[in-house]
RNA sequence: GGACAGGUGGCGGAGUGGUCGAACGCGCCGGUCUCGAAAACCGGAGUGCCGGCAACGGCACCGUGGGUUCGAAUCCCACCCUGUCCGCCA
């Protein structure tokens, strides 16, 4: 959600900011409707005005019993006609909640993701020689049913049973512990059903509905835990945070991918479920960008004590998110795929989700609007398979990553 | 799910149609007093929007959305939420 009081400071530099995003120049269309709306408020409010002000007056006559003359008062207010800006208000929102965010300078220009930049990479995108893809081992232990889930609940879903059901629980316990224990992250155990509102909030709504999937009533199951953990403050005003607010969470998130046919059907690498640990940060404008860095670098740990390689790009305008100024996708190399693959992205956001959902903090005298970051601490389903592919043995077993044996008694191998 | 009770400012709690944005208490901020503090006393203090260089003026907000009325925190309707009891249940 955009500023209308930045726009109407600039608007040239908005067009610009949103010609980045391919997109024609907004302001004309954007400055009208405020117009429209302020000159609809200063009518409405100035026809109120007076209307208060003769039923103030009303009041008085009749305490003093002069009916003849709140009659004539009545009959004046009578006469006024009713005025609102609700339908001039509800416009300007709508038009600035539909415009995506502005993009930090360092982004860089470009259509697609063939414009995106390596930052920097750790490891090397190893050739395994007969490596296999995740699925092929999963389904050669057992250990992994797809055939089992599409009877249960269709396509793009999995069950996994034995050890690696487990190894997919420890890895989510290892991330978490590691993101509240040493990365300073509240945990936090949220719903995953959640209203309108909240997703408005977060940017899912108005314009990612086909997204989501929707309950039989009123809710929404959350695509992400950023949903929940962003929207923690949403409507508060809370005192200047010294350092940044910092929640994470473990959850399954859920996604219809209705835009996604026929991509990445085989194996669990795009599923209607899977578990994901979030990082959400709160902050002011001044601690945001460093924390961006640092909530990336959270992030990077986690792929590097699992002995994976991987690398962070710097995402290019046309691939930036909706909301995001900025982000940073992490690809960890998969063995069998012999591809990089999304695994984690992280996003600042700056002050667009706060402005959707009202998230505050006074400075002085002033309320000003928090920063909001969200990284993915890392999907869990898809650690899971970059896991089992850069950890396949000759023999079709993968070596457990030593970080994660405490959380699996001990096993050193499965299958 | 059923029956009652209730949702008012940071908190507690008045207010049942006419200067009510809202008494009072607590808490909070500033000041006086004090070597300093406490106490006491004085003063201040909600959010958003519109107009204005500003001073300041105006509009809206008492769970949410409608309605009645010249006028609603107060009356009516619907919904949401909380508490208590009952039922059901991980």
């Amino acid at each position: 959600m955009h500023d209308i009081r930045a726009l109407r400071a600039d608007p040239a530099g908005f067009d610009a900011a949103m010609a980045r995003r391919g997109l024609p120049p907004q302001s004309p269309a954007l400055l009208a409707l405020d117009e429209a709306r302020r000159a609809a408020v200063t009518a409405a409010e100035s026809a109120q005005a007076r209307r208060n002000a003769l039923s103030r007056e009303i009041g008085a006559a009749m305490k003093r019993g002069d009916a003849e003359g709140a009659a004539r008062l009545k009959a004046e207010v009578a006469a006024l006609a009713a005025a609102t800006a609700d339908a001039e208000d509800v416009a300007l929102e709508a038009a600035l909640a539909a415009l995506p965010n502005i993009l930090d300078p360092e982004v860089p220009e470009g259509r697609d993701e063939s414009a995106n930049v390596v930052l920097h990479q750790h490891g090397t995108p190893r050739d395994l020689p007969g490596a296999k893809e995740h699925w092929e081992l999963g389904e050669a232990m057992g250990l992994m049913d797809f055939e089992a889930a599409a009877r249960l609940s269709g396509s793009r879903f999995v069950v996994l049973k034995g050890a690696l059901a487990r190894l997919e629980r420890a890895l989510g316990q290892w991330m978490l512990d590691l993101h509240v224990a040493e990365h300073g992250y509240e945990e936090v155990s949220p719903p995953v059903l959640v209203k309108r509102d909240a997703l408005f909030g977060t940017n899912q709504l108005p314009k990612f509905e086909e997204d989501l999937f929707r309950t039989t009533g009123e809710h929404y199951l959350i695509p992400t835990a950023e949903v929940p953990l962003t929207n923690l403050l949403r409507e508060q005003i809370i005192p200047e945070p010294a350092q940044p607010i910092r929640y994470t969470a473990l959850t399954p998130c859920f996604r219809s991918e209705a835009g996604a046919a026929g991509r990445d059907t085989r194996g669990m690498l795009r599923q209607h479920q899977f578990s994901k640990v979030e990082m959400v940060s709160l902050c002011t404008p001044e601690q945001s960008d460093a924390e961006h860095e640092r909530m990336t670098a959270c992030a990077e740990r986690v792929l590097t004590e699992l002995g994976l390689s991987w690398r962070r790009v710097l995402l290019c305008a046309g691939d930036t998110g909706f909301g995001a100024a900025r982000t940073h996708d992490l690809e960890v190399w998969l063995p069998g795929q012999k591809a990089w693959r999304e695994i984690s992205s992280c996003s600042n956001t700056r002050a667009f989700q706060a402005r959707r959902m009202k998230a505050r903090f006074r400075r002085g005298k002033e309320n000003l609007f928090l920063h909001t970051l969200n990284g993915s601490g890392v999907a869990v389903g898809r650690a899971l398979i970059a896991v089992m592919e850069t950890h396949q043995q000759p023999d079709g077993s993968i070596a457990v990553p030593g970080v994660l044996r405490p959380f699996m008694r001990g096993q050193e191998r499965i299958g």
